[in-house]
DNA sequence: GCAAGGTC
């Protein structure tokens, strides 16, 4: 026993919430007494106790989060008084803000007459920094304090006993990282927010914000990169091509169940070969199980929860934003029901007292029994949670501390389970009948299907919380912080089903530092610099050596990104009016009217420039109409004439003169030219096949997602912009398949290659007037010979290329398998071509068209002979 | 008027 002099102890504590509990577990609630300090919301405690047998008096009280601020001295801090490239080196102080300062009184009141400071922060980087900061504070005012520190991860009886008997050194690793670390967001932060509000909000008509004025278009490194992922998505949605597809699928009934076979090809784009494939399992439909293999399925309970799951988990099941989840988490904090919400530990360390836990839920209507049950050795039922493989090395899981029967003043969000028999997972159960090897059995149904591919969804929350952890972006206390911002700044949007997508200010800014080759909003600066704050918190490198190099190379970076200024000014053109024309008229501000829109009928379509500097015409109702033509790439010059087509319709059609760069464009077209979009113009056709469009070219470092960058994210895709005429419009830009006028793109497939306009490539179907494509085919009796073949199916148009020009017209060749669901089809796809028919019976081995006629005359689809089936055609497979 | 991180 230490014994001996009694010893005036202070306490500090991050926030009054836990200095109230501290006080109340160590005080055990006896002789505890209560003043009030400077600061309104941060009482004092008193109460007596005995740390390691000496008597001590303790007292108890908290600062509100950080108690200091890094901010640039005072000259620097108008956006006018220096360069933004300055705050690179411009001198920066800590210093206490205004609305801190009755705290730190009480602080130096306090510490004045004690000879301990006890530190009670938080257990992580952050709030070892606040320690070093109550320090700073309080030894200013004597010198002779003896420091400790605290460490604890739940406001609970015997962590806070164990933690105030052994009490440990403040770790100043820790909090010089996050000096760092502020330092650098600071210097970073300012000067690329300086920079880009002052170079683009008065020089565009930003409408997002009321007021222009007060728009602050901030940079960040942890807003910009959430930005970026956003964007990323939304431009990967954009730029998909969906393409359809075919699919083989098989069903078996029997008295024990059904099965559902799938293809081990999976799909096909290629709509003959499927065809050819489906047909052949038709003509011999008995299916002979060649391997049986019984797989044992496991569903693991999900691992302990950490902050960014219980965000996720949150917005998927209860649609909760994680701002709010951490709301109501912190609630549950501090009245004692779980334990710290932020943390990055997803699995409980050994000394974790799990069956205590438990313990605490037994009295529970709804899961008390099954916690009973668990604690019952008898049961054995008991097992330890999963590891995730994560620990923060501060804080356990999020887990219950005590029991909660649904107290008054918390609201229905606060009734989070944590223990329940997970109600938010399920086994899918279906019943198959058995299969042994060899067995053969006449399918059920067997079905050619379709199905187009999907873009990849806009990222929601959770998805988007999911990027920002697993490249760490923000903390998880902050994450959802970096989310709202970016509303707040007018960068992104959520709609209703919690799907992000950036505004065209989000978007423009992140275009423009894509387009100087920037990985800026990209997440990679930061994980740098969170591999350096790792490293000075593990003494591995020095605050001041990852200060200078980070510093360096960002300065180096921000002096770049301002010579390539012009790229931020474009990338806002596409979606701003410049302010210096405002107050034109209507039309004006959106470009020059070419003609009224055929499609939506009601907006103008008018010239516009891209970023890349490449033309096209859009129409102004975008995005409700997203009609689009895109001009040559080789156009360096285009503007609107007041001449009119007379031949395109509706009219007018204004005529644009359009000025090539010669070098793009062939030697025998003339560089100057007087075009028109409306369908009749050779020439336009021929460059735009000749050049492309330009329009959608990868830019540099923007990889596989660049395209829809562009303005008009219209439907026209790279390849198929350059093709000439559009079949259904008439219109040149855009393919028959984009068509915005027509209803599906699904058919895109099959209309690759072709060449409406030339004449020799296509020609109608006699029965539907789909174009048809000339092919080539491949069999040993005809290998080379073109033919046409309508893609539609309904239509069993086919025709030799040699015989169409001697006149002798199409044939019709059935095709079985098209259009034909063999057998009792329950599986027919809506959507596509195959398996819409209804069937007779295998047995019968009638097939029936989808039009419900008995097919007669089936012929063989490779050769077109009826005397066999492509299957057993001699032409096959040559 | 800027960052991100604490917290009220």
């Amino acid at each position: 026993m230490a014994g001996g002099r009694t010893i005036s102890v202070l306490n500090v504590a991050e926030k009054p919430s836990v200095a109230k509990s501290v006080a109340g577990i160590l005080s055990r609630n006896q002789g505890l007494r209560t003043r009030n300090g400077r600061s309104r919301y941060n009482r004092i405690f008193e109460f007596n106790y005995s740390i390691n047998g000496r008597p001590c008096h303790m007292l108890v009280t908290s600062v509100t989060g950080h108690l200091m601020e890094l901010e640039f001295e005072e000259r620097y801090r108008k956006w006018h008084s220096c360069d933004p490239a300055d705050l690179y080196q411009a001198p920066v102080r800590k210093f206490v803000p205004e609305d801190k300062l009755d705290i730190r009184r009480t602080l130096e009141e306090e510490a004045r007459r004690c000879q301990w400071l006890v530190l009670w922060l938080d257990c992580d980087r952050e709030g070892e920094n606040i320690a070093f900061e109550v320090v700073e504070v309080c030894t200013a005012v004597n010198p002779h304090l003896t420091i400790r520190r605290a460490h604890f991860s739940a406001l609970i009886d015997r962590e806070i006993h164990e933690a105030v008997q052994h009490l440990v050194e403040p770790n100043k690793w820790f909090a010089d990282a996050v000096d760092a670390r502020q330092e650098i967001d600071l210097r970073i932060g300012a000067s690329f927010t300086r920079f880009q509000t002052m170079l683009l909000r008065d020089a565009f008509i930003i409408d997002s914000a009321t007021d222009d004025r007060n728009l602050v278009l901030s940079y960040g490194p942890c807003q910009f990169p959430t930005l970026g992922f956003i964007v990323e998505r939304y431009w990967e949605n954009q730029a998909h091509e969906p393409e359809e597809f075919w699919t083989i699928n098989c069903s078996h009934k029997s008295d024990e169940g059904i099965a559902t076979f799938n293809w081990m090809r999976g799909h096909l784009f290629d709509y003959t070969c499927a065809v050819i494939i489906y047909e052949m399992c038709v003509q011999e439909p008995i299916a002979t199980v060649t391997k049986v293999r019984q797989q044992e399925k496991l569903k693991y309970p999900p691992y302990p929860l950490n902050t960014i799951e219980l965000e996720k988990r949150a917005s998927r099941y209860f649609r909760m934003s994680s701002e709010h989840t951490m709301k109501v988490a912190e609630d549950l904090y501090q009245a004692g029901f779980i334990s710290y919400p932020r943390t990055e530990t997803d699995s409980f360390s050994q000394r974790t007292d799990l069956h205590a836990i438990v313990q605490e839920q037994q009295r529970h209507p709804v899961w008390g029994s099954y916690a009973q049950q668990l604690l019952d050795p008898g049961a054995g039922l008991w097992r330890n949670p999963g590891n995730g493989g994560h620990d923060d090395k501060a804080h356990p899981p999020i887990h219950p501390t005590k029991f909660f029967s649904g107290e008054n003043g918390l609201s229905q969000d606060h009734h989070k389970n944590y223990l329940d028999v997970y109600r938010f997972e399920s086994w899918g159960s279906s019943l198959i009948p058995t299969y042994v090897s060899g067995q053969q059995f006449m399918p059920t149904s067997l079905t050619l299907d379709s199905g187009v591919t999907r873009p990849p969804p806009l990222l929601s929350e959770a998805d988007l919380l999911s990027c920002m952890d697993k490249e760490g972006i923000g903390t998880d206390a902050t994450m959802h912080d970096h989310i709202k911002k970016l509303l707040d700044r007018f960068y992104a949007t959520k709609d209703s089903n919690t799907r992000f997508s950036p505004t065209n200010l989000g978007e423009a800014l992140v275009m423009g530092y894509d387009d100087m080759g920037y990985k800026l909003w990209k997440p990679y600066l930061r994980a740098v610099m969170e591999r350096d704050m790792k490293a000075v918190s593990e003494g591995t490198k020095s605050k001041a050596e990852v200060l200078s190099t980070s510093l360096q190379q960002m300065k180096a970076c921000f002096l770049d990104a301002r010579l390539n200024k012009v790229k931020l000014f474009e990338a806002m053109g596409i979606f701003f009016e410049r302010s210096n024309r405002s107050s034109g008229d209507g039309q004006h501000a959106h470009g020059e009217v070419v003609r009224q829109c055929g499609l939506c009928q009601e907006s103008d379509m008018v010239l516009r420039r891209n970023r890349d500097g490449n033309f096209m015409v859009g129409c102004l109702a975008f995005p409700q109409c997203r009609n689009a033509i895109w001009l040559p790439g080789s156009v360096s010059e285009a503007v609107v004439t007041t001449d009119v087509c007379n031949t395109c319709t509706p009219g007018p059609v204004h005529l644009i003169q359009f000025k090539f760069r010669q070098l793009e464009i062939p030697p025998n077209y003339n560089a100057n030219h007087l075009g028109c979009i409306g369908g009749c113009d050779e020439i336009l056709r021929q460059l735009i096949e000749i050049c492309g469009t330009g329009s959608r070219i990868p830019a540099q470092g923007r990889g596989s997602t660049a395209s829809s960058s562009s303005v008009q994210q219209s439907n026209s895709r790279p390849g198929e912009a350059r093709r000439g005429a559009c079949i259904y419009c008439q219109q040149t830009g855009h393919s028959s398949s984009d068509c915005p006028s027509h209803v599906s793109g699904s058919r895109s497939a099959q209309y690759r290659g072709m060449n409406p306009q030339t004449g020799d490539s296509s020609i109608p179907c006699s029965t539907c007037g789909t174009p048809c494509t000339l092919l080539t085919a491949n069999t040993a009796t005809n290998r080379g010979r073109k033919f046409y073949s309508c893609p539609s199916q309904n239509c069993n148009f086919f025709v030799w290329e040699d015989n169409l020009n001697n006149g002798t017209g199409g044939r019709s060749v059935q095709r079985a398998g098209m259009n034909v669901s063999a057998f009792n089809s329950s599986r027919s796809s809506s959507r596509g071509r195959g398996g819409r028919g209804r069937g007779a019976h295998a047995a019968s081995t009638t097939f029936v068209s989808a039009t419900g006629d008995p097919i007669s005359g089936r012929r063989c689809f490779v050769c077109g002979d009826p005397s066999h089936f492509a299957n057993a055609c001699p032409n096959r497979g040559s």
